[in-house]
DNA sequence: GTTTTGCCTATTGTTGACAATCTACGATCC
DNA sequence: GGATCGTAGATTGTCAACAATAGGCAAAAC
């Protein structure tokens, strides 16, 4: 919690191009859900409402494509990308993957100042639990494992890391308000604290993994057909 | 082996751009050491080389910014991005934990096919460590870790794991000639194949993780000083 | 009535020009 | 002689105009 370094009116016009502004603040609306899947961008108007010309716009463009927020089609123009269940689905292995290795070297390396503030973090999603407020809880937790990511110190994993989730972001409001599954993800987030606390890196590392593929799961249960309906709906954007 | 799809004028005009043509071609120079890290990139002059204007450039700056190949400062212009010795090691780590992961699946999904041309390659490496070319085994070991990644299906981390090799490229050429040390990379890869075969899952992942990490150490032995020398050099860039 | 054809508009792809900024070099001052 | 200042050239940041393409709509053909 160290006070935000005052970005000093000099740097901040020194590192600031327009192009990087109207990158942060698109990528802000994509990520926010302003601008949902399928949404299509237009260049003229962005650059207009934002008061720039086209060109900053369109490098802007170039950098979310790379990111993975949006996709583009030539001559067609940009759209905010959709993520289908199946990327989902890799995006967790992927965390899976990358949890599991921050959860085993933080049981060795996690210093007792960071691990105060895991626990906080645990208390505080542990309150908005008995509130009942999945909104907030969701924030928390996506916060407690940026927290724990960064703890490694491994920047370029904390970067790669929260690319992912944004992307996933994408992916249709995964299960926010399945309230009912909120203690359960609580309980599993206190178990990783205790895990790595206890300094057995395996154990940390498999209570990391499964807690992630256990969040997969019941985002795959969500959003595949509940059963297979008699009468088929329409298929729309197939 | 299927043929590669013929890209038919019409669908080579639908889906690239100048913006995509430079990017590519950069990226290209870049990765292939034509452009070597602090080399400095100028709009104009490779917009006149490339035949385009600086439009297209400047986009495809911002991609290869993203993809970690060039680093912007700005109103002093672009430059092929060095990566230090320790970030280089962060994506040991990361390379590891993705190809445990890969290993660990592949040991239950990979097809007789996909074993049979992994095993091809293997050979293939063994030739060259016996004819003693380090540069063909180098290509070589990129092209079968490549293949086993691509092997598990996973788009993302592919382009992932892809885009960390890139990056990988910008360090100060690794190792390369140590020729002493190909036998024993050679071997490894035997045993990664042996493991996977089995359909030992941990095993494959051990293989798999150790091999890499045992990478990081030789590299990180190759590139710290040999010992404290009595006299500094005088230090640039700091 | 349906299909085809040809415009017309909206939007993107590309370019060249202008403004702002940095770097290097030489003149001036102490 | 060394340091400081100012100017000139080169380069980037931004913009506005032009060209090319896609998609829709209406008229014509059958």
């Amino acid at each position: 919690m160290t006070p935000p370094p005052i970005p000093s009116t000099i740097t901040l016009l020194q590192t600031s191009s327009l192009t990087s502004v109207v990158q942060q603040e698109l990528e802000r609306r994509i990520v926010q859900g302003e601008l949902a899947p399928g949404d299509r961008l237009i260049e003229a108007t962005l650059a207009e409402s934002l008061g720039v010309s086209r060109g900053p716009v369109r490098e802007a463009f170039r950098m979310l494509e790379q990111a993975g927020l949006v996709r583009q089609e030539k001559n067609r123009g940009v759209f905010v990308r959709h993520v289908p269940l199946h990327e989902a689905m890799e995006i967790f292995d992927l965390r899976a993957m990358m949890d599991e290795a921050v959860g085993r070297q933080l049981a060795t390396t996690i210093t007792p100042e960071q691990l105060r503030q895991a626990r906080s973090m645990v208390d505080a999603m542990e309150r908005t639990v008995r509130a009942g407020d999945a909104d907030q809880y969701h924030l928390l937790n996506l916060e407690f494992h940026d927290a724990l990511v960064a703890c490694t110190g491994n920047r370029k994993l904390t970067a790669l890391y929260r690319r992912l989730i944004n992307e996933l972001s994408l992916f249709r409001r995964i299960n926010l308000a399945d309230s009912k599954q909120l203690p359960l993800s609580a309980s599993e987030h206190r178990a990783i604290v205790k895990a790595i606390a206890s300094g057995d890196a395996e154990a940390a590392g498999r209570a990391m993994r499964q807690h992630v593929l256990d969040s997969k799961e019941r985002t795959q249960r969500n959003n595949t057909a509940p059963a297979a309906p008699a009468v088929r709906r329409k298929v729309i954007h197939a």
